[in-house]
RNA sequence: GCCCAGGUGGUGGAACUGGUAGACACGAAGGACUUAAAAUCCUUUGGAUUAAUACUCCGUGCGGGUUCGAGUCCCGCCCUGGGCACCA
């Protein structure tokens, strides 16, 4: 009687095996090399687990694996990044507290993911909700104030009307909320801030010698935003004031017809006498100030402004007098809030000056300013500028800005896009930010002693209609003494962004019940850098640009031992809903991987997530392509316990060079993240052995170690089966044996004049004479050969052989 | 507008540094088993032509080019997805 492949029995028994002799746990005193493979912690939403968080976690538990048979030491750890806004709207709606819901949504997810078999080290799980675990969040916190990079300021950000909390300029997306789509206006409000700006420059630098993948390495770089140009200062006539500006384009100062200033620039206000139409530049400035970002951004197609009369600046190169505008497509947060305008060779200066008949002097050949602005640098030579004359664009910036710094009317510059990090959110389910103000002290760091400061039980869980964190209402936690002078003083009520506590868990993981410190000395040293980091293309700007500057932060004061955290960084593609649409509950097409598990299996599920499509591509989910794997696994389960095969005592040749091609071509595409192909060749290798009807032992070992990693369970099963006391885990990944498949017979193509007319069968390593002999033997080539002189006769061993005549 | 990916059968997708386009899988058609169905197994499956799974022709978004040979390289376009966006 055929055995029944029975994967719910199967998959829990060695789920249990696995746990009950702790395979997975890493070991901090081990021999061996390590290896650390990361994949982004999940957040426990009340929805469970998505089929999307599978695809990452399968693919570096497919790592995992190999690296194990391959003789590391490996960390594979897993944990929740359970603070944050769902659960938080859920106490909002229903009063329940967001640590309950979070705690049983973790139960949850824990359960989804032990059934999937990962081979997490469940020993170090870690929650950023754990008091034990936000201490520390806290103290990186209180290390960054220390060092002067969080500071307190009021300054306009961004903030969402729906869920009344300030964003980060990562996470206003087209002006709208990252998380809830609603409209993001400005507003001035005092701000927790990191200075992450300071290292923009180190950010942008540090990538070159990462093996992250190349789209994250590009979208870093364009969020940091590093251009080079120059300042330059314009004196204000009849005045001591300047405007210093940035530009990129120093080459055509000469050019330079007016400037404009951004309507927030403070030298607005200074002026404020000398300007003789004051009411309408303040009409204008309240104007802009209420325009939300997506308002500003949205009317770009028509430009606005309004000239400063009664005051003009001076163009340094040539002391021309020039006007002085303000416009809103000046933007204070960028350079220095102010611009020298080129309209010959700026389209945005261009379109302004044609509006408002401003003067337009061409200084690069090449174009037609009658017509539009010429932008290009590499093009055209310097022309009505005097000491610049002939010189290309390019020269002219290097010898303009000497001249500038002779002078001493500016100097080279670089700038950034990339701006200082909102770290305040007006939120109940945050981690407190351990500050207390006092009036005599100012700000004043809750002593690490005192670590955590743990969040306080509240009855409202809202935000106040005045943008209050629910903690302001707790007055007895918020008025305190002060650390310093024992005086009055009350205590921060904002919380940290999400952000915060992912910033830093990888950490964590090396140590997670470290009480004295967040994670000791040597196991730092033992464990970093994480090796291998896989995650979502969503984060590149957020989450791994906040954790990059973590680390940096904390490798300057020698918390950990490397500059960077990750060596090496990959992403997967989404999967997306059978229509090819985003999965989403409104459309009703989300597929609950519970519902995969009970129905196909967990190796099934596993295997179809690496099958599906390239990794890095988002692929539609496919229910047929689910009952394609499934049948697979069962042809496998069949070899053995039906009749598809036998195990016998016995050599074949064929077996023998496929099983080789195979253990090479498998184990080289998880290194690149090929697993559709990887799967692949796992099929072709199983069907030619159902096909052969019977397999050696060793075949069948080869090929079920090449399969464990994608389907552990399964594996496990037959291993036991093929009498095996031990798990397939402790056995060593093959190595190809190359000389199996070197002189294989193959078919090559015959070309004649580039057209295949035939192919012949010859072993691999044949010589072109041989190859040559047996095409001139071929009745089809004779054909085409007849009659005619061979040229060139081009021969790709193992490929094709080609005529030329 | 700028910066990344990408465009291959009915579908998801393969194709090493330019070398037999369509691996593997899904779907479909036909057959076997079955009282029947499901499951399973076998065969076929880019298009045209054909008795033929012989030969030949066409075929990797479009138009050119380089080459004995182009899905792959070069030039010029079109389209889709993602990122950035008045960043001076």
């Amino acid at each position: 009687m055929d055995k029944i492949y029975d994967y719910k029995i199967i998959e829990s028994k060695w789920q249990k095996y696995w746990a009950e002799h702790k395979l997975f746990e890493a070991d901090n005193n081990s021999e061996k090399p390590k290896y650390y493979c990361l994949v982004e912690f999940p957040y426990p939403s009340g929805e469970g687990l998505h089929v999307g968080h599978p695809r990452s976690y399968t693919a570096l538990d497919i790592v995992a694996r190999k690296r194990r048979m391959e003789g590391y030491n490996v960390l594979y750890p897993i944990g929740f990044d359970a603070f944050g806004l769902p659960a938080e709207n859920f106490a909002i709606k229903t009063g329940i507290h967001p640590a309950i819901k979070t705690e049983e949504n973790i139960a949850n997810f824990r359960r989804q993911l032990k059934s999937l078999g990962f081979s997490f080290d469940w020993s170090r799980e870690i929650s950023t909700t754990d008091p034990k675990y936000y201490k520390w969040t806290q103290w990186i916190f209180l290390q960054l104030f220390k060092h002067g990079l969080a500071y307190k300021t009021e300054m306009a950000i961004n903030f969402c009307l729906d869920c009344k909390v300030g964003l980060a300029n990562e996470e206003v997306v087209n002006g709208k909320c990252e998380r809830c789509g609603g409209e993001v206006v400005k507003k001035t409000k005092k701000q927790w801030m990191l200075k992450i700006t300071k290292y923009a420059d180190r950010l942008e630098k540090d990538l070159d010698d990462l093996d992250y993948i190349e789209r994250v390495k590009t979208q870093q770089k364009n969020w940091i935003g590093k251009s080079e140009g120059a300042e330059v200062d314009f004196a204000v006539k009849d005045s001591n004031e300047k405007i210093k500006v940035y530009t990129t384009r120093p080459d055509t100062l000469f050019g330079a017809t007016y400037m404009v200033l951004a309507p927030e620039h403070e030298l607005i206000q200074k002026l404020k006498n000398e300007i003789s139409n004051f009411s309408e530049v303040e009409k204008y400035i309240n104007d802009s100030a209420k325009k939300s970002d997506l308002e500003r951004t949205e009317l770009q197609k028509e430009k606005t402004g309004v000239e400063l009369k009664g005051v003009k600046a001076i163009n340094p190169v040539n002391n021309q007098e020039i006007p002085i505008w303000i416009s809103d497509y000046v933007l204070i947060s960028y350079g220095t809030g102010a611009i020298m305008a080129v309209p010959a060779h700026d389209e945005r200066d261009y379109e302004f000056a044609k509006k408002f008949n401003l003067e337009i002097i061409e200084v690069i050949t090449g174009g037609d300013i009658a017509k539009e602005a010429y932008a290009d640098i590499n093009n055209g030579q310097m022309i009505n500028s005097d000491f610049l004359n002939g010189l290309k664009p390019q020269e002219a910036i290097i010898k303009m800005i000497s001249w500038l710094e002779e002078k001493g009317v500016g100097k080279g510059a670089i700038n950034y896009k990339l701006r200082d990090w909102v770290f305040s959110r007006q939120r109940y389910w945050g981690e407190p930010i351990p500050i207390i103000e006092c009036e005599k002290c100012g700000f004043v760091p809750v002593a690490e002693k005192d670590l955590p400061l743990k969040l306080p039980e509240v009855k409202e869980f809202q935000t106040s209609d005045d943008g209050q964190s629910p903690l302001a209402k707790l007055t007895d936690w918020v008025n305190t003494k002060c650390p310093n002078c024992g005086g009055q003083a009350k205590r921060e009520t904002d919380t940290m962004p999400q952000w915060a506590g992912s910033s830093w868990y990888f950490l964590r993981y090396i140590d997670p019940k470290n009480n004295e410190a967040l994670a000791d000395d040597q196991k730092l040293k033992q464990w970093l850098p994480v090796d291998w980091y896989n995650g979502g293309m969503e984060h590149t700007t957020l989450h791994l640009l906040y954790s990059r500057f973590w680390h940096k932060f904390l490798f300057d004061i020698g918390v950990v031992p490397t500059s960077e955290p990750y060596k090496k960084r990959t992403s997967h593609g989404m999967i997306l809903g059978e229509g090819g649409e985003k999965m989403s509950k409104s459309r009703g097409n989300v597929v609950n991987p519970d519902d995969v598990v009970s129905e196909y299996g967990a190796d099934t599920l596993r295997l179809y997530e690496m099958f599906m499509g390239p990794f890095d591509q988002a692929i539609p989910w496919d229910t047929k392509g689910v009952v394609g794997v499934k049948r697979f696994l069962d042809r496998v389960w069949n070899i053995y316990n039906a009749d598809l095969g036998k195990i016998e005592d016995k050599v074949d040749a064929d077996l023998d060079v496929l099983v080789n091609k195979t253990i090479k071509k498998v184990s080289e595409d998880i290194e690149a993240m090929r697993f559709n192909t990887a799967v692949s060749a796992l099929m072709i290798l199983s069907n030619k052995i159902i096909d052969q009807k019977s397999v050696s032992q060793e075949i069948m070992e080869k090929f079920l170690i090449l399969l464990s990693p994608f389907a552990p369970h399964l594996v496990e099963e037959l291993w036991q089966q093929l009498g095996h006391q031990t798990s397939v885990i402790k056995e060593t990944w093959p190595k190809a044996d190359e000389s199996k498949f070197k002189n294989e017979i193959v078919e090559i193509a015959v070309q004649v004049n580039g057209k295949v007319r035939a192919k012949i069968k010859l072993a691999k390593d044949a010589t072109e004479v041989e190859a040559v002999a047996l095409a001139e033997a071929d009745e089809n080539i004779k054909k085409y050969l007849i009659n005619q002189t061979i040229k060139k006769t081009i021969f790709v061993p193992g490929r094709l052989l080609s005529f030329v005549v």
